[in-house]
DNA sequence: AAGGAAAGTGACAAAATTGTAATTTTAAAT
DNA sequence: ATTTAAAATTACAATTTTGTCACTTTCCTT
């Protein structure tokens, strides 16, 4: 079931567009502008994002440079007729498709399903409470943002992103991340790894909310 | 369909069995011993591997060991009635569960089914000719042995990867690994990041089989 | 409350990654 | 055959990653 990301501030037109998807098999989010907007793309891998770029606050094309910068997600614009202007500066900073309103709900559904042919297969992607990986990039957001990790980082974020709620002890992980052959890294390796990860994904790093510990017994991550 | 490795040196049991299990829709394939289960393993990412312990040259066990140290892949025994040592040291290797011959096919269905359950749904792999990527684990392989990639390098091989054929102009690449905000890199940096990866995943990296230049336009890689 | 094991921290050298510059090679077009 | 732009190569500093050590803090047991 693909996930629908519905950017549009006219009320009448969104709860509407939201009942039809939603009847049509999707998982519709709807937003009423950038703020909110924003605060949905942080947290959730869309397959496809519905934009409309005359938003009252004018914040359109924003928010379609703003997902650009970290996504390939399609993106089709809603445009008011006889905005043919804005159509073609949509399309430079990345549109997929566009559909101009008023428009029938069948031809919506169509061009989503178009535009999402291609991205639907491949897009795998991983969360970890406010932690986004998407592993078809190699690429790790936190709150939207995206945080650069180094090799040996990004390989223990995914071991618990892909083992959520698994207990791992140190012993499991020093032999998950390092042992090669028969060749053994410091005990403590590990310890400091944890530490240097917690810092780049964890709030409050000094108390976890991500990467827990298991005192005797190893880590284990949740998603909240 | 998932993908099955059997690993057995009876002719007779390997054919009846890669017949039922093929009529059961799994996509198998039938190794003799130690030698030709290396070489599946090494260009292909298995679902499950059923795996005989008790084989003439005495590998089983060796074999098993093998696959634990570069994959989670379920791996279920095939042992012969009576050989309750070898179950024990098999579970010590990693194995997820065994079966005493003789069994009937469809118990073997049941526990493959089982063993898969878990795996099936994160197992994430993509292959460019020689090269696999794990993408639930950021790891990378050259015929079975696994290489290490800086974060960048893994990055660019990840685009080709995940988009096998496409042409990639050097700005899109350029853009696409280290445009964040406004800031741009050396047009050179792309070369030699090209050179540095093909030194790593290429047979011959002055001959590249894998990532091509396409002169004048961009790279693209494709599988053979 | 004291002792001790487990986990966390800060700091350090060695090694690897990263970006750039200078130079050479390659391949297409004249 | 020359020319020339594109790509490849080599080499080099700056930065980051990596593994370890010594030390501190935390938390469980007595």
């Amino acid at each position: 079931m693909a996930k629908i990301l519905l950017v549009e501030d006219d009320k009448e037109l969104r709860s509407s567009l939201t009942e039809f998807l939603s009847s049509e098999g999707y998982d519709v989010c709807g937003a009423d502008g950038q703020r909110e907007a924003y605060s949905y793309i942080a947290q959730t891998a869309f397959d496809c994002i519905l934009l409309d770029i005359s938003l009252s606050d004018g914040n359109g094309f924003s928010i379609c440079a703003h997902i650009r910068g970290m996504s390939d997600v399609p993106i089709i614009f809603l445009t008011a007729s006889g905005d043919e202007g804005s159509t073609v500066a949509g399309f430079e900073l990345g549109a997929d498709d566009y559909i101009t309103k008023p428009f029938r709900p069948r031809e919506l559904v169509a061009r989503i399903k178009n535009a999402t042919r291609r991205t639907r297969i491949e897009h795998q992607e991983l969360t970890l409470g406010s932690i986004r990986i998407d592993t078809t990039k190699g690429a790790v957001f936190r709150s939207g943002e995206e945080i650069f990790l180094s090799a040996l980082e990004y390989r223990l974020l995914l071991l618990f992103a892909s083992n959520k709620g698994s207990l791992f002890s140190r012993d499991k992980l020093i032999d998950e991340l390092w042992t090669v052959g028969g060749e053994f890294v410091n005990d403590n390796t590990l310890t400091v790894y944890i530490k240097r990860l917690r810092e780049k994904i964890e709030d409050d790093p000094q108390a976890p909310s991500i990467i827990k510990t298991v005192r005797g017994l190893g880590y284990k991550a949740e998603d909240e």
